[in-house]
Order: structure tokens, then sequence, then C-alpha cells
DNA sequence: CCATCTTTGTGCACGCGTTCACAAAGACAT
DNA sequence: ATGTCTTTGTGAACGCGTGCACAAAGATGG
């Protein structure tokens, strides 16, 4: 049982390589906005400056989608626009629930860019008895008793959990038993979903976490300057005692990668 | 001026991978709720099984940590939970400023994630003067003409925008300016730093935009299940007509990879 | 019609990340 | 003490993603 990521193994959807669609996006909105400036055409560099990557990746990455694109001209701008919401799937419509309306979700529910790319809250769900019938952002919160039935009734095959970790997983199955195929995940769990479906995460604190390491890295060096290719600047937070394995019995010292704290043990 | 990523180019921190960087938050939180249960140890099949990962790549990247775990055994809980913290710099104090006090800036000023790891929120900042003075999940916003007087007195180095996206480079700036140098980014846009300042950009738009396109996906492979190696299974949404080339002069035909419409330009 | 100049599209090489598979290490029983 | 059994740590191979650098394509001017 496949715990956590589905994505196609290596089954590339249709040649277009994971990494691309992720971009497909931001490419997409850097060329919104000139539309709506009406710049009719983009080089490939100005487009790239705009969404933040490398030009020759911008092209590469147009170059799985086809030849658009005019040789000492750029890119039409309105034919791209076009021809990237239809290789994302943005030209039909795409109705989504979201389940837990805590202040994570109604905030998604209130957020603009939903509506703005064919995607249509269809539905908010939360379990409490006291937010049934209350609207937010516009919706009326409906029962997760129901849950099944809206998803049925609507045809919705994209879900948001943005409910307490606690539920998540429960919540995620009963979506999935009703045919929803594609999740984006707030909540800080791992979900366990069959063959087929899609799992995206977004999880803030593990952000944080990563933001950390590199401010402590950052923090580290500035310290100890410059002594060598690799010296790692030891931080100076191991005033607090690390804790001791536990069932060691032995006493192989810890060795870490550059001389770490040799495992003197309080206990 | 490198707009957007900032991460160490290839100057891997210490050695220790950015991919590795990144699960780590995903195994301590599973190593954390093994403590909770009081579980001593914990073998690599278990805790990748918990994290929703391969067990030999989680081994790979506690192997860049040093060599904590017993052959024969597995892993101490609470050394680890210990290790992977400080690896991450969590067993210092993070003081987060968080700018734009909208419904998402209310969201995360209240989400719990943030205090459980060593992350504090030292201010919620607004641009608009009716907000100021008013508690948001028990913290007093404060006005935006403050924000460098807050970040220099209370140190902050991690700045949260989650303002509108016309606004955002210029809070982005200003944050900069002020001395922050790690950016988590909740609004819609590309954000240009300067060299060192990490930015890690959440955009709930582009996740819904990655699901809809493998749910496209899903669904034309579905009605045209085998027909060959690459047929690519065009959807049906084409009954939109697709803008033409606007610059376009001859009447070169638009070739797709596999066979796209034939630049039929109505104008 | 030809020359020049711009910009695309891509072949190629390189480095990172993932996975396999196995030897080494240690626990545990006898 | 010795053997067996479990699990780690890692060498090696592979595949994906990135970026360079350039040839091909087409626009533009004379």
């Amino acid at each position: 049982m496949a715990t956590g990521r589905t994505h196609r193994p290596a089954t590339r959807s249709r040649g277009i390589p994971e990494a691309t669609v992720a971009r497909l996006p931001l490419y997409l909105r850097a060329l919104t906005a000139l539309s709506e400036r009406s710049v009719p055409t983009v080089s490939s560099e100005e487009l790239a400056a705009a969404a933040g990557v490398n030009s020759a990746k911008l092209r590469k990455d147009f170059s799985y989608l086809g030849s658009y694109g005019t040789r000492g001209v750029g890119y039409d701008v309105e034919y791209l626009v076009y021809q990237i919401s239809r290789e994302l799937g943005l030209t039909q419509d795409w109705p989504v629930v979201i389940v837990g309306i805590g202040n994570l979700g109604a905030a998604l529910a209130g957020y603009g860019g939903f509506a703005s790319r064919g995607f249509r809250v269809a539905a908010l769900i939360d379990a409490d008895p006291a937010m049934t019938g209350k609207p937010v952002a516009g919706i009326p919160v409906q029962h997760s008793d129901d849950l099944e039935k809206i998803i049925n009734e609507d045809g919705v095959s994209i879900g948001v959990i943005a409910t307490p970790a606690g539920v998540a997983q429960q919540v995620c199955d009963r979506l999935v038993a009703a045919g929803v195929t594609s999740i984006l995940n707030f909540a800080p769990t791992v979900l366990s979903v069959p063959d087929g479906v899609d799992v995206r995460k977004v999880d803030l604190s593990i952000e944080l976490q990563i933001l950390a390491f590199h401010e402590q890295r950052k923090a580290g060096e500035e310290t100890s300057a410059e002594e060598g290719p690799d010296a790692g600047a030891e931080p100076e937070a191991a005033a607090v005692a690390p804790p001791a394995p536990r069932g060691a019995t032995g006493s192989t010292g810890r060795k870490g990668p550059d001389g770490d704290v040799p495992a003197v043990m309080p206990a």
C-alpha cells in the first residue's frame, strides 16, 4: 500500500516532465499579466525574467508543448495563454470542495485565485453542526454527512482538506471513496491513498522549518567567516544537552560527519 | 539581479542535500508522534512508512546527518528527534512577523504549527489603520509604518508575506532592507530578492493547476484506453476556438507534438 | 533577392536525487 | 564465545532536470 506520493512513477504524462508542469502555471500567470497590458508578443528572455526562471529552461519547457513561438520575434501572448491553459486543463470547469471550514478553510473559500482559473468552489463542508447553513464567503456551509451526495451530484474530482490533522485521513478516505481523485492537503499529515489518486501537500510548518535550516546555516557562516572549504560551523545551540541513545549498551562513540558531540550520556 | 529562487546554487549547505533538508521536517513529525506514544526505537522501515517515503531514502538522508541508529535495532526516537531538531535549527527561538492580516494572515496567525516548533509570532503587521490595535489570535495588529522598528527590536529574520499580490514586492523590499533574510511568500507573485535572502513560495493556485493537469490526463486516458505508445488523447476541450498567433504573416502551419490545431486564424 | 540580425528550438554534458543491493555491524540466543 | 538474524549504512547505477551553446528559422532592411 503506497502511503503518500502517488504521482506517475516515470510515466511522464504525454511526455511533459513533472518539473515543467509545475512551472506552467507560473508562465501562465506572467502571460496573463502581459495580456492584460495588451502586450502582443514576448521573447523567452522577457517572459523568463517575469516568471523568475532561466530563459533556456523556459524555451525547453515550451518545446514540450509544441513549436509555438516565432524565431526572431518571440511568442504570441494570447496564443500561448490559450495553449498553456488548454494543456493544464483550465479550459474546462473544475468543481472543488473544501472540507474543514476553520480559519484556514474560510480563508481558502474566500481566495480569489480559485474562481479566476476555472476552479469553482462547489461546496464548503464541515463536521460541526453549528456551522451548517452559515454562509462563508457567500457560500453556505454544508454538513459532512452529505459529503458523498455533494460530490456525486456535482461531479467533483478535486477536494481540498483543511481539517485538523487528526481527521484528515478519514476525510481523505471518504473523499476518495466518493470519487475524488485529486486532493490538496493542508493538514499536517501524510495521507495514504490508493493508486490513481494524486495528493499534493501544502505544509506551512515544513516550509518554515526549511527556512530555519538555511537561516541557521547563514548565521553560522557569518561567525566563522572563512576557515576551510568544508568547516561546517557548528552552531552554538549545543548548549542544550542532547538526550543519549536509549538502548545503547556499548560505548560506541557517536561520530557526526564533521566531528559531532561524542555521546557523553548523562543518564 | 536574480529574480526568484535564491537557494545556494550548488553549495550544498554543509553537505546536506536540499532534498534531504526538505524531508527532515517530515521525519521529525513522525518521530514526535512516536515519542508521544513513548515508543523507544523505530526501524527505518517503520519510520519510512510513517513519513510516506522509501526506507532506503530515509536511511541515506540520515546518513548525511551522521551515524545515528543501531544495526539490528533501529533508531532511538528521542535521540533522533533531538538531532534533527538541532540540524534544522529548531533548538533556538525564531521570531516571525506576518505581514498582511487578511483572511489568510489571520488564519496563519492562529495556526498552531507555529508555536509548536520554536517559531514565535513576534508581530502581526497590516497597512490598514483600521486594523491597528485590533487583536488577532490574541496578538494586537501593528501598523506597517512600524515594520522596520519591530524587526530591529525583535531581531526578526523570518517574514511571512500574506498581502495582496500588488504590494508583495514592496513589502518584501522593506522586510529585506530591515534585515529579514528568509521569506515565506503566500502572495501569487514572483519576488525579487538580493543574494543571501531565501524565499519559499506557497501558492494555492499553482497547486490546483497542477492537480487539474493530472486530473485532465486521467480523464483523457480513461476514454481512449489504449491506442499506441504516444497517442496522447486530445481532450474534448478543443470546442473552444483557440486564438491565432497575432503577428503571423505567413501561413506556417502550427504543429503541436501530436498534430495540433492548424492555426486557422479568424481575424 | 540577398544579407544581416534576432530569437527560437535543441543536442549535449553535467550534477543531483533516487533506488537497488549488499557488506558490515551489532543484538540476541545458545 | 560463537553463530544466527536483523537492520543499518553506503557504493554504484540510473534517470531526471538544468544550463550551455549553437545551428536553424524567420523577420527586417537595403
